[in-house]
DNA sequence: CGGGTTTGACCGGCGC
DNA sequence: GCGCCGGTCAAACCCG
């Protein structure tokens, strides 16, 4: 895996809404020919959230989101923000480690040398994202 | 092995 | 009751 793709992956990652979502179903409806995807929050087996994900009938470039329920803990950008707020006490205690909040940073450091040294990059990240994004769309 | 996705089966509500 | 339809389950499968 290249330096772009890990870019693409990252920028897919941070779209998406910060909870975790697992999927449990799929189907066709009888008024809308694209498929449409059942997700439920996978982050504590009490919550109740569930989310559907479908393509817009007439645009199929929107896709459309229905949300069901309120979320009963907090994203899990919170709990980011929290455990680096924490980081001291938690290193203090447990070993540190390099998890994906840091191999964050150290990607956007290199997407910001990339974007200020390489002409190029700009067109070839975008035509990663692009191809990235119709296996994506593929709901 | 542990977590996710895929996918057909299954279920319950609704109209006839 | 019966069939349709949207929603969910669960076994198989996939992947790191």
């Amino acid at each position: 895996m290249n330096c772009i793709e890990r870019i693409v992956l990252f920028i897919l990652k941070v779209v998406k809404d910060g909870y975790q979502w697992r999927k449990y179903g799929q189907k066709v409806t009888r008024d809308n020919p694209s498929p449409r995807a059942y997700y439920k929050c996978s982050f504590a087996p009490t919550c109740p959230v569930k989310k559907k994900v479908q393509r817009s009938m007439d645009d199929d470039g929107v896709v459309v989101v229905t949300y069901e329920g309120e979320h009963n803990h907090r994203s899990t950008m919170q709990e980011v923000r929290y455990a680096l707020a924490h980081e001291s006490e938690i290193s203090s205690t447990t070993e540190r480690r390099f998890d994906s909040p840091k191999l964050d940073e150290v990607l956007v450091e290199q997407m910001a040398t990339y974007l200020s040294k390489d002409p190029n990059f700009t067109s070839e990240l975008a035509a990663a994202i692009s191809s990235k994004i119709l296996e994506v769309e593929t709901f």
